[in-house]
DNA sequence: CTTTACATTTACGTTGACGTCAACGTCAAT
DNA sequence: ATTGACGTTGACGTCAACGTAAATGTAAAG
């Protein structure tokens, strides 16, 4: 009889740093499906685990969209064989995807690492300018 | 004497499968600066990689704006310590943003693991029905 | 020389993801 | 009873990142 706590607009908000007009966007758009006491939204753990969903699949360059196929997707009872199978190729190409995306990162990670090095030779061949002619 | 190749506008736009509207546009926005030939654009192989660096930055969710300030920094010739400094405080806070996209996809990449798992398990139930009751 | 194929500039249109009012309800505290 | 503090629903505004259409140039091919 856990009560599974519920959650205000204004708690989310402030929890994931996002203004409650965005939070209502995304029932807009059909990720977010909050109860209600009176007029006021009241936001369950499962809402909050898909706003948690929404805002990494942001911070990946997802568009709202595409995150709302992933989350229907995943919540999709799928039963039959055919259906299975395509779930299981859509998981396989999203899993391509990120790891193209990894790759541009690590890409990234090392010019990142290549640019420091360079600043630290020239920060100590500026401690000690001229250093050898 | 490698006369280092040049480009036309069409020629990179089906290479990295873009339109020729989008290239110019990150004209506009001040990430290439291809010389003229006459009234047409000629890109260099500096212009390549710098449009290259702009699609990578945007496959990881940056804005032009942001990749603008990325490709400048990268280009600038820092040469006092405290111009470097700040260059490497920014490497810095570059990578922990990478790094933090990084655990996104991991988490992504497991929870895709999982449903393809369940899948797995459901395909197997499924071929032979009611497995033991 | 005209067509074809691509290039250019200018300019307005569009889409996504919210921001920003305005006008109003509600509930606890004073 | 009034005052905040927070909530609601429209509805319009905005910004980024191009798309798209129009009018024009230009260079090679027929």
């Amino acid at each position: 009889m856990s009560a599974s706590r519920s959650f205000k607009i204004a708690e989310l908000a402030t929890e994931f740093d996002i203004t409650p007009r965005a939070i209502r966007f995304y029932e807009d758009v059909g990720l977010l499906e909050p109860a209600r006491a009176g007029r006021s939204r009241v936001y369950s753990q499962r809402d909050r685990t898909r706003l948690k969903l929404t805002l990494r699949g942001k911070r990946l360059g997802l568009s709202l969209q595409e995150i709302l196929q992933l989350v229907r997707m995943y919540d999709s009872e799928a039963d039959t064989a055919p259906q299975l199978q395509a779930f299981m190729a859509v998981l396989q190409s999203h899993r391509a995807q990120l790891e193209l995306q990894q790759d541009d990162i690590r890409v990234m990670l090392t010019e990142i690492s290549q640019h420091e090095q360079r600043c630290k030779r020239l920060l100590a061949g500026a401690k000690k300018p001229l250093p050898l002619r």
